[in-house]
DNA sequence: TTTCAGGTTGAAC
DNA sequence: GTTCAACCTGAA
């Protein structure tokens, strides 16, 4: 996508390839505030401000290039939904409606703890969670706090954890974290979907749906579709009545293949908003 | 008072 | 290997 990078600015002028709602409202990211005029993004130890103007989009940072990259701002996203739509015609309803999102490429250890804090939980108190973890855990950064490194929540205790509102998941953040200390994402990145899954399974708190959306939101992974309450319902509608997660999610991989990742937020996005 | 929310775990078949 | 109850919490 064309985009202009000047000193701590970027400008997007193509807003049907880059939409701030529906990027940071699809379900992939808990850590952004909103505000009448804006959308604070933290992401990391780093923070970034995203103003919809008439003509463009403007995304103000100290650091341009982890958000360019955070943005997938070099991804084709019209060639996506024009691909989409051409094998999947039963999506164009989803894709119009979500025209704008992307696929963030978000910090490793800040995505798997945000997503084993998402599991039976609602958006709100996740976020509540999250920014309670980046007060009391991370570093002060000024206006905001960094999200802590595993070096900085080991010292993070069950209780500190029930604390800040985890609940029953207080026990799966301590050994995750404990599981993550002395791992090198950077190895864990070349992993295939296949080894990463199977990597991402072992830590606790983490099942299938949030491996999957860790692979996506995180490792860039396209050939998973993450199954929740909201794709069931789509699965219901667009397929065939079925009720298990497993059977499910193993058809819309077989009918996705390396498209799983999009259809999924298009799809996902569109089922939770548009009420009926 | 129950139900429900981006599921996972661990134990019992 | 598969099924199933239990699980923090607070808003609806």
């Amino acid at each position: 996508m064309k985009y202009e990078i000047q000193k701590d600015k970027i400008l997007i002028f193509d807003k049907s390839e880059f939409c701030p709602k529906h990027i940071l409202e699809c379900g992939q990211i808990f850590s952004y505030k909103k505000t009448d005029e804006a959308y604070i993004v933290y992401s990391s130890d780093k923070k970034a401000i995203v103003v919809e103007k008439s003509n463009c989009c403007e995304i103000l940072t100290d650091d341009v290039p982890y958000f360019v990259n955070f943005f997938d701002l070099d991804t084709d996203y019209s060639q996506i939904k024009c691909d989409l739509l051409k094998k999947y015609p039963f999506m164009k309803k989803s894709i119009d409606f979500g025209y704008g999102i992307r696929i963030l490429k978000q910090d490793f250890f800040e995505t798997i703890i945000s997503f084993i804090i998402s599991s039976n939980n609602n958006i709100k108190r996740i976020q509540k969670i999250l920014f309670n973890i980046r007060e009391r855990f991370g570093k002060n950064m000024g206006d905001y706090y960094s999200f802590p490194t595993p070096q900085m929540l080991k010292i993070a205790t069950e209780q500190d954890f029930k604390e800040m509102g985890a609940g029953y998941r207080a026990k799966y953040l301590v050994k995750a974290t404990e599981q993550l200390l002395n791992v090198d994402f950077l190895e864990v990145a070349k992993l295939d979907t296949m080894q990463l899954n199977k990597f991402l399974l072992s830590i606790m708190g983490v099942g299938q749906k949030v491996a999957d959306c860790i692979m996506l939101f995180a490792f860039a992974k396209q050939n998973v579709f993450p199954v929740d309450t909201w794709i069931e319902k789509v699965y219901c509608t667009y397929f065939e009545q079925e009720h298990n997660r497993d059977i499910i999610h193993k058809k819309l991989i077989d009918t996705f293949g390396d498209m799983s990742g999009y259809a999924q937020q298009y799809l996902f996005y569109s089922q939770r908003e548009i009420k009926e």
